[in-house]
DNA sequence: ACGCCCGCCTGTAAGC
DNA sequence: TGCTTACAGGCGGGCG
């Protein structure tokens, strides 16, 4: 479920939380989530006893920095929230997979349905900078800032359609289904457009709109769609749903154009676009 | 190397 | 009112 702009959204109110909180004890109900590491008893001692110092993001994964150096990695998959618990006597939503109680009182809650989610401790180097387990992720859309020839030559150096390689997370990472189309609506682009075959004022269209919309949905506190399943830290839904100009509108009226967006199912999923204002 | 499929899971909605 | 099928914000692997 969650993109870039949901786990950015996270990210940011997680900082004002967490950052400074000493873990107290770990409760694995869920021992999938944990899978990477050989048994839950495992992943637990690696966090019980630390504080974190810090709350970063890489893609659609959240990274708490421990003060041991280590890291430990959180992704949401489809259907994963995090949620902040204040009493430790607040009912437990169903699906809950595991829970970090602090010291100081509260407890973070992981809470997944279908089990996609997974978290993981990570031996990080350079003070919790580099993480191995994600050397495969490409770059940041707001992170790291690029020049349009450099896009350009990376768009070049792959020749694929623009939404997998949008969704590839290891040219560009955070973005997933919603954002693909939303960007190549702002765009103008077709999703079955190669990626070697655009010219430049296309290249730079492109560009600017990865950027904008993705800041513009961290802004709105990302998409919560019909079933409500992305919440932020405190259970709120996001706001940027309104703004969406083709996912999710399959029928209805392009808002720039009138014409009418489709729907068309591309490598088995989901794709919404307007065809009189993407070419 | 890329496009397409499947499996991993549970919940919900649509279809018959 | 059932039962069955399709589909859902992700990801990794296998095949042609």
């Amino acid at each position: 479920m969650p993109e870039l702009p949901e786990v950015e959204t996270i990210r940011r109110d997680l900082q004002g939380e967490v950052v400074g909180k000493k873990i107290k004890s770990v409760e694995v109900r869920n021992g999938r989530t944990v899978r990477r590491h050989p048994s839950a008893k495992h992943f637990r001692a690696r966090l019980e006893g630390r504080t974190v110092k810090s709350v970063g993001r890489a893609g659609k994964y959240l990274l708490f920095g421990l003060d041991n150096g280590e890291t430990l990695v959180v992704h949401l998959g489809m259907s994963g929230q995090l949620q902040r618990a204040k009493s430790l006597k607040e009912p437990k939503a169903p699906h809950t997979q595991v829970v970090v109680t602090f010291t100081q009182g509260g407890q973070l809650r992981f809470v997944d349905p279908r089990t996609f989610g997974e978290l993981f401790v990570s031996a990080t180097t350079e003070g919790g900078a580099h993480v191995p387990e994600l050397a495969h992720l490409g770059f940041d859309p707001l992170e790291d800032v690029m020049s349009w020839d450099r896009f350009w030559v990376l768009l070049a150096s792959r020749k694929m359609r623009l939404k997998s390689l949008l969704m590839d997370q290891e040219f560009v990472a955070g973005i997933g289904n919603i954002y693909a189309d939303e960007i190549l609506f702002a765009a103008g682009l077709r999703y079955d457009r190669m990626s070697d075959a655009l010219s430049a004022q296309e290249v730079r269209r492109l560009y600017r709109a990865m950027v904008e919309t993705l800041a513009d949905a961290v802004k709105h506190r990302g998409s919560s769609l019909a079933d409500e399943q992305y919440r932020d830290l405190f259970g709120e839904i996001g706001d940027y749903q309104g703004q969406h100009q083709v996912y999710d509108r399959e029928g209805k009226a392009c808002r720039r154009c009138r014409a009418t967006v489709v729907r068309v199912k591309s490598g088995g999923r989901s794709t919404y676009l307007c065809e009189h204002c993407q070419v």
